[in-house]
DNA sequence: GACCTACCGTAGAGATGTCTACGGAGAATG
DNA sequence: CATTCTCCGTAGACATCTCTACGGTAGGTC
């Protein structure tokens, strides 16, 4: 049941970063709840007392966490999906194969549910969807579709790839079919 | 942040299902590592002690949770569409909108993050999600798509439902509109 | 060799949580 | 009125968690 634990090699010491992305992966597994200075510092081979030399306090990992996600892991996406050259509809395809490839790091579902209970997560998830929403309904449009087409057509796409990001597709091992049946649906005309 | 607490009036005592149904809440909101004895007990106005009662452990009442979530919550909206009478479009379009509507008690995503650590909660979210699959496709296929297209589209429209449900599309006032124009992208030929 | 920086471990106070043991209250029953 | 059935509260043992205080160590610097 359990990922692999994100360990450190040959007793070296860890960074902050090493921090926050082994946070991540209980963040991910356990929910936020489940984010406690003794289960991360487990999984690093640590103890709690070195946490408490990078962050100031659980709040204070918890604060990066979110800035990260939104920052690296939903920007990472957007950014790549703009270098991309070639026609609209292959730029859609790209950008739903790249998510579902990166989808085993993906926290998403456990950042939807912790954004119920925290007025920071909800803030932040807010922005991060909204972003997400609107890219992809430019993306849509570029494709030829009217604004409103567009637009509906951008958010279930979205909704589509993080409903396959919780329900584990890219443990099947033709998810690049299923994702490609997803796009013919999106983009057809 | 919070919603309103289910407690019970007038001092009444709590019955198996009260603790069940304040769980879900919990569950909801603040995922499986949240619910904890005492924090339902807070919930219902009652102390641990009387928890002990109705259930013999912490487990005990997960796993009744489990059971009711795949059962009640999941087997409830496919009932109702079976009973629906009307052409097959409209019965996909009823769906969808009573998924929304009842969507406030719905501590799905939850369930999800929970199946990442926890082998029980994965066997249970694994047989509902392929419930709701299987049905989905079957509704696509009356309304007149070959098999394969059908399972995609019954797919997109599940994981479009849940990612709408999560991203709380029922506090919007306009979310019938929404679900019309994502109906519309799935049901067209 | 002395020093400094960066990182880690241990010990412990205080909070929170699970679960058991047990006693008590109110409604229903005889 | 006495008894029983249901449900609830309290107290306490034990575990887990946050966070502080402080001491230790390895590698680079002067």
């Amino acid at each position: 049941m359990e990922a692999e634990p994100r360990t450190i090699e040959k007793r070296e010491k860890a960074s902050r970063e090493d921090w926050l992305l082994a946070t991540l992966d209980v963040l991910r597994e356990r929910g936020i709840e489940g984010v406690k200075v003794v289960a991360i510092a487990r999984r690093l081979g640590l103890t709690s007392g070195s946490f408490y030399w990078h962050f100031r306090n659980l709040k204070d990992l918890l604060d990066s966490v979110l800035l990260f996600w939104e920052d690296a892991l939903t920007g990472h996406i957007i950014e790549d999906a703009i270098q991309f050259e070639g026609p609209p509809e292959e730029r859609i395809r790209h950008l739903m194969h790249q998510v579902i490839r990166e989808d085993a790091s993906r926290p998403d579902g456990a950042i939807a549910v912790w954004a119920k209970s925290d007025a920071d997560a909800a803030q932040c998830y807010k922005r991060a969807m909204k972003r997400r929403f609107e890219f992809s309904a430019w993306l849509f449009e570029e494709r030829g579709f009217a604004p409103l087409d567009a637009e509906i057509r951008g958010r279930m796409m979205v909704m589509t790839l993080m409903g396959e990001t919780t329900n584990n597709l890219h443990l099947q091992k033709d998810w690049p079919d299923v994702i490609d049946r997803h796009w013919r649906v999106l983009v057809d005309k």
